[in-house]
DNA sequence: GATGATGTCTCGCTCAGCGAGATACCATGC
DNA sequence: GCATGGTATCTCGCTGAGCGAGACATCATC
């Protein structure tokens, strides 16, 4: 049972350490491009997710939307709301189901996003280029191992 | 300039959006262990940033504290104020300069991360372990490299 | 011992998110 | 057709995290 993270440990525990820096300083990133365009980390989350949902081909809904992020309904409508007052979304009766919303993203929003996440993007995919085939591979299986890991750690107890 | 991240990706968009989804389940996965145990996603970076620097050998203080997770002197006082009524940090005076106060972290609050966090730290050393030298070194080069890119960028304009 | 700098805390405020419940709509039964 | 239950969203009132401004104590320098 390793702990201490100085230097000299295992490489597993200095992979472990590398991805929390990433994670800790991705957010600090995040919360970063928040500020300077006026929007909450919990907006920028949302976005994020809005444009991942629309990419999976499912309309995105104030609903869906709430659950992804780990809001109520109050609390979600009152996100949408600010979205939709910026400009970032815009709110569309579902004919087939008038109960839904359906939430479009607008064009600049994801142009925004992009320009400021794009290069940083760009600069990992580069990053992995540099590796040959059995490089990328590993790379791609410790990714999706952490994945699933963290993925089914999340799942186990409640939700 | 690729974009759309259905499958058929290069290796570099596919590696791009593992992450990304690690990141999403990581946050999720804090903010399930922060409010089964009371207290909120800030709070929870706190102890975490309390146990590096702790680790690092540097006294822990509000000053560098509220720093690290970019909130004022006021706020940084309302969660060292939580922290200390939950149990999990002691404030004491620095006899050598009386301005200060130094942030112990309670040993429980080290134990309860350690509970929560250990099991999958312990899976990813094992998915690590699983590679011969070889992968082990592309995936740390894989996450130094990402790791730099994101702190480079997260230095550039402000702070 | 006065002066400025620094670390922490207090006060009053704004606003994100919560719980409870209202409202509108769909999908069944009769 | 019309009641009944389920679902999606929104409204209302409230709690509390975090902010700006400033108070206070302590250190460093002259």
């Amino acid at each position: 049972m390793p702990e201490s993270p100085v230097e000299g440990q295992g490489a597993g525990m200095r992979a472990v350490h590398l991805l929390r820096s990433i994670t800790v300083e991705l957010d600090r990133l995040g919360g970063r491009f928040a500020a300077e365009n006026g929007l909450h980390p919990t907006d920028l989350r949302a976005l994020i997710a809005l444009l991942d949902v629309a990419r999976a081909g499912v309309p995105a809904t104030p609903g869906r939307l709430g659950a992804e992020l780990g809001l109520n309904s109050a609390g979600t409508t009152a996100l949408v709301d600010r979205l939709e007052r910026a400009g970032h979304v815009r709110r569309v009766r579902d004919a087939a189901d008038r109960r839904r919303v359906l939430l479009e993203v607008d064009d600049r929003a994801v142009a925004l996003g992009q320009g400021f996440f794009g290069p940083l993007i760009d600069e990992v995919v580069s990053v992995v280029d540099q590796f040959d085939d059995a490089g990328r591979d590993a790379v791609e299986r410790f990714l999706t191992g952490v994945r699933d890991a963290v993925a089914a750690r999340g799942a186990d107890s409640s939700r």
